[in-house]
DNA sequence: ATTACGCTTAACCATTGGGTTATATATTAG
DNA sequence: CTAATATATAACCCAATGGTTAAGCGTAAT
């Protein structure tokens, strides 16, 4: 009953750390090249290398090697399996949220605004 | 430049994990007590007490003491901010990627499935 | 009053994670 | 050929994470 899934656990995983969402971010502007990606943010280069290693572990991002460069786009799909995560859960938890709003209103305890 | 969101880093933090994924799908079926969400999960009682206050830290679950239970529900307001971070890169990435297919699909070149 | 129950906290351990500097490897430039 | 550049890997450090068992605390049952 216990459902393993290692893939949204990467994926969240590598979501949980905003050097990693300001590299995703960079990436939405189009592909870039990991000295690019490193240089606004203020860690050393090796660690930016292994955040791309996360970030490749994940399926978030795709890398091609052009001559020294290493050329890294984006790749939503892995993405798309968390969203659909959230997306689908979030239904219920949505639902169970509302129905304890409408009874606490009902019964006049403190309504949370 | 460095964009810090430490709610973000909690939330996708605690989703990162499969025990408390399992937690909150379990709480997508109603209300439940911390021995109940304990049960289908083989590790011990301190560990998903621990669990739960990371999820609680993220803003994802309420509790309510009543007596000796604590009474565990979703509260869905705090996954939406991720939901939404996901969503509106998500429009970038993707069109990112459909311009790249396009490229290789044009070029005649390896075209991914 | 005593015991049982539901849960948290404390103390500990092993593993992982994110950072560093130093070194290695491959490619381009001179 | 040599030097510079782009990036990765290695070795290390420290803090955080996830697990355990043991103890504590408030509430309920007897």
């Amino acid at each position: 009953m216990v459902k393993r899934n290692e893939q949204l656990d990467r994926v969240f995983g590598a979501l949980a750390d905003p050097t990693r969402r300001g590299i995703l971010e960079q990436l939405s502007h189009g592909e870039s090249t990991v000295g690019t990606l490193a240089a606004p943010h203020n860690v050393s280069q090796p660690a930016i290398s292994r955040h791309l290693r996360v970030l490749e572990r994940a399926g978030l991002i795709r890398r091609e090697r052009k001559g020294r460069e290493h050329h890294i786009r984006v790749d939503p799909s892995s993405v798309e399996e968390a969203q659909d995560w959230i997306a689908h859960y979030a239904r219920f938890w949505k639902r169970q949220f509302d129905a304890v709003d409408d009874y606490l209103t009902k019964h006049g305890k403190k309504r949370k605004k």
